[in-house]
DNA sequence: ATAAACTTTCAATATTATTTGAAAGTTCAA
DNA sequence: TTGAACTTTCAAATAATATTGAAAGTTTAT
């Protein structure tokens, strides 16, 4: 008996693979606080050759002007998305980021002014509970969970202030060496 | 003219400061995927040092019964919270997770296994793609492109893991020495 | 100054996520 | 086995969020 090998490489066509990749980016978005169609239009302008006009993206994403105007201006506001201008066009065009380390870093710092901060400065508010004889007990416990959650954020916010403002060779060399 | 020092201390009332917290936590939780009331329900018994019952949840939070039992239920499964019977009583009480980086442990691998993955999963997928000599160069960029994509994802993935199996002490001095 | 070509805004609408609470289910002491 | 005490479920109501599209605002060539 002769004995075969057989290899299935799976290809598909690119249009498939790009509204896969358009739809899997925008249902992790929305995972992250990051709207639906945003995602999407981010993932649309990542794997875009050539720069896209508004139209483009609402045609393609089968959105209305007002909502691509909206999540273009704010990936614009984000760093992620650049205006364009075309020779001889009126229009105008966006070209998205496509280093995704730059990407990473903008995200990063747009969710640690978002999120991790407010949370620190809450905590630094709470810090200081009047004490009396009755409730000592439970202030020092509350005091206690509230000083070890502040330094794990903190922790999280330096680390974080580290990674977004090194460039990507030193981070992946740094968490290579780190976790070999 | 004599200079004086004056330093205010500001401090409040534990209730208040408890309140505080709960609510602040809530809409980070929100800004995260995890539902506004479940993320409340966990601050709250982040600084309970009581075991508390549905009851009392549902009470000091202001929400239905059902409300409390879903939320209650799901912070079990994820690790957070844990049933706690009291001697002689025949309701259910339930204590949090106290220890900080235990609970930062646990979210880093379920919002891991929910949202990394699936993402990693989805970018293998889609990285053959048919190449005709029409749009090889579109081809070629799509691939590269979800080749970087996946390669962030997947440092990001093996360093979450990492931490999320390290002990605190490792992670806070290594992070320490690493950006000192 | 005008009007065509394009962009932005926002009130109304649609969609999605969360919450409620009453009913069904469970457990346990007697 | 019963029923009181408690827990769970889930369809309907509510609340939060995103989307639409027509109208208003800009810009630019003539």
């Amino acid at each position: 008996m002769k004995v075969q090998k057989v290899f299935y490489i799976c290809t598909m066509q690119l249009e498939e693979a790009k509204a896969k990749f358009i739809n899997q980016w925008g249902s992790l978005g929305s995972k992250w606080g990051i709207n639906r169609t945003m995602a999407q239009i981010h993932a649309l302008f990542l794997t875009a050759t050539e720069p896209l006009s508004a139209e483009e993206v609402m045609e393609t994403l089968k959105i209305s002007r007002g909502n691509a105007n909206m999540n273009i201006r704010t990936l614009i506001d984000w760093g992620l998305v650049y205006k364009k201008h075309k020779l001889g066009e009126r229009k105008e065009f966006f070209t998205g980021e496509k280093d995704i380390w730059k990407v990473a870093q903008r995200v990063i710092k747009i969710r640690q002014r978002t999120e991790l901060d407010p949370i620190v400065q809450v905590l630094s508010e709470i810090q200081n509970v009047e004490s009396t004889s009755k409730n000592e007990d439970e202030v020092a416990h509350f005091t206690k969970q509230i000083e070890s959650i502040k330094s794990l954020a903190e922790l999280a916010d330096t680390s974080l202030t580290k990674i977004s403002n090194s460039n990507q060779g030193w981070f992946v060399r740094t968490f290579m060496k780190l976790f070999k």
